[in-house]
DNA sequence: GTACGTTACGGCGTACGTAAGAATA
DNA sequence: TATTCTTACGTACGCCGTAACGTAC
């Protein structure tokens, strides 16, 4: 109720016709005759002086006709907020994985800020286990995470891919390894792990050692990919990391390894929550860049 | 259509439970399910997150509720804005009969401007007769008029009667004339009118000098008061003027008589345009102020 | 007289309440 | 299981269009 009358009230004062009204409506002009008087009536003001014919606003027509154009500006102001193509408004709540949590996304969310600057932005890392039930419970609205497996068959992550990248193993230099070792020769020295590693490397890992047939050794588990690296280097046991990482890193002390028989791959995908409204196009330019850029270096 | 709807929604924030709103409204949990699937069908947005029970609002919910909330506050401001206790906005568009558009009405002005901050005054001088027909035409508001007449009769003024008064004739000392002159006599000076004076009093001593068995003697018509008086000085004529006015001047070569058988009065009174909204209780504090001073000086 | 706005009447759409069903905590 | 919300159905209210009327220019 009220709008549609504040409407014609507020044409009736630019056209100064209600005949003009009802075909800009379009509407009879009964009707809007009758949305005028529903208008008084609902105000308890007579907003017409129907003296003259072609009627005249009275003062409280004027005073009421200024509140109607902040009201109708108001409701044009809350459907372009909720049109999905407003500028994105409040604030977008992002999980990353940690192992992903590098100055390279950092880079991205930048854009991101740069993009849209009216948008907040709030971070957590987490695993992907723990950020895909928190995007269920509406904490947040988006999260980029992994999966991991075989690289024939990564269990496929649910959201949009962005990326399929080829876990590495490393080891290093120093140790006493042929120039092709095997997944055992690799199991023997060990493996260096992420605790939580829930995201499919482990337990491909477990599954292609174990049908090997040894048992899965892990030398260390330990968060920090940086100790990860140092453990490895000193020979305590073999990192893995996706391939781009690995690239990157100035760690000449340590040497990829392609065992025979094992390739690990990794999916990074974007997972969102329903409903985002204009937070849409932020989180859909966010998947775009990270998937333009592919992760590489 | 949308303000109901979006009242229930600003509810929900608030309580966050549909049961809730529908206890405050009052409606069914129905209804108000309805209203909020209504809202996102007209917005074309998801503004719930119907994961959980007790659903949260999305992101889009969010921006919606910021928006909802200024709608809201806008349709509050126009039904403030309409109801007749509201401050006075805009223009108070007053006329005043040249007669009295003197200080004393500047004051009483001037005290209105000080009641009421936010009103804008505009004044319009004229003739009674004037001014009732721009009332009707609707580019006035108010008017203060008078009409004039035998102080027996005098033609019901429309509007407030805000005071009575006595008109007085006053001569020159020097003519002539005995302690208590007759209307013929003073008809022989003859008298000094206004001259578009068709506020009644002219028709009054024309009627009654006739009936005494004498035409009306105009010695001359002339606008301004001033002049009016100075003639009367001189002896060039009679004057006419209200009691309160009249014993405000300092002319000591003026004396006031009182013919017998003649008492012209007049009839100040406030003629509005009907329906004025906010404006009608400045119109109202006016006529209490003109009327409680009784324009006794 | 003509144009403009207002009432009178019939039909349709829409919102509500009641009652039953789904889904979460 | 109990609470909370959603869907289904019938009813009533409200708004519109057509037509007749009243009124200012």
């Amino acid at each position: 109720m009220m709008i549609t009358e504040l409407k014609a009230f507020v044409l009736l004062a630019e056209t100064g016709s209600v005949q003009a009204v009802a075909e800009r409506l379009p509407l009879t002009q009964p009707a809007v005759t009758r949305q005028l008087q529903r208008l008084e009536s609902l105000l308890d003001v007579s907003l017409l002086d129907r003296r003259a014919k072609p009627a005249r606003l009275t003062s409280a027509g004027q005073a009421v006709l200024r509140e109607a154009r902040k009201v109708l500006a108001a409701v044009d102001e809350l459907k372009r907020a909720a049109s999905t193509n407003a500028q994105p408004q409040g604030t977008l709540r992002l999980g990353v994985v940690h192992a992903l949590a590098d100055a390279q996304l950092a880079d991205g969310l930048e854009a991101l800020g740069a993009r849209y600057p009216g948008l907040g932005l709030q971070l957590a890392s987490g695993w992907t286990n723990e950020l895909l039930p928190r995007i269920d419970q509406g904490e947040l609205d988006a999260a980029v995470v992994f999966m991991a497996g075989t690289a024939g068959g990564v269990p496929h992550a649910p959201g949009r891919l962005l990326a399929t990248e080829e876990i590495v193993f490393l080891a290093a230099r120093k140790t006493a390894l042929g120039r092709h070792p095997t997944l055992l020769e690799l199991n023997q020295i060990g493996w260096v792990l992420t605790p939580d590693g829930l995201c499919g490397s482990r337990s491909a890992l477990r599954a292609a050692v174990e049908s090997a047939g040894a048992p899965l050794h892990i030398a260390a588990e330990v968060h920090d990919v940086g100790l990860q690296l140092s453990l490895a280097e000193r020979g305590l046991g073999v990192a893995l990391l996706p391939r781009q990482r690995a690239m990157a890193l100035r760690r000449p002390q340590l040497r990829r390894i392609a065992p025979p028989g094992l390739r690990l791959a990794m999916q990074v995908s974007l997972v969102q929550a329903p409903h985002l409204g204009a937070l849409q196009q932020a989180v859909d330019w966010l998947a775009q860049r990270l998937a333009g850029q592919d992760r590489q270096p």
